[in-house]
DNA sequence: CAGGTGACTCTTT
DNA sequence: GAAAGAGCCACCT
């Protein structure tokens, strides 16, 4: 069980992720970013890992410059997410690749 | 305070 | 392009 301080974090990490439009998707050093942790990609994986009913499909692992891959190392998870985002139509390659410039979340100032 | 962990990321081999 | 190292943040023992 995580204590309250690290709830109130992850609250705001959530928060962020809640915001990724459907068909959008973004990085997890995004989303650390805007929830006011800059460098902190590591705790919104740990966030994301413990959210329950979020929209998790769309906060992704970097894999390049402009692209970024299903978050999950596990083959079935990794298949529950890619179906996930293609269902929002987000293309996902066969090698649970995304294009970036196409489908990255930019969010509003 | 030191050491270990992780749905991360970047650079170098 | 895979593998390895190092850097990164917050958390837990």
């Amino acid at each position: 069980m995580p204590s309250s301080d690290v709830l109130r974090l992850y609250r705001q990490i959530w928060k962020v992720a809640r915001r990724i439009p459907r068909g959008k998707v973004a990085t997890y050093g995004q989303v650390a970013e805007l929830a006011g942790i800059p460098g902190g990609a590591r705790v919104a994986g740990a966030a994301m890992r413990a959210s329950k009913g979020l929209p998790w499909q769309r906060v992704l692992g970097k894999r390049g410059k402009n692209r970024a891959g299903v978050a999950i190392l596990d083959p079935v998870g990794a298949a529950v997410q890619r179906r996930l985002l293609e269902a929002e139509g987000v293309e996902v390659t066969d090698r649970g690749l995304i294009d970036l410039v196409r489908y990255g979340w930019v969010p509003p100032r």
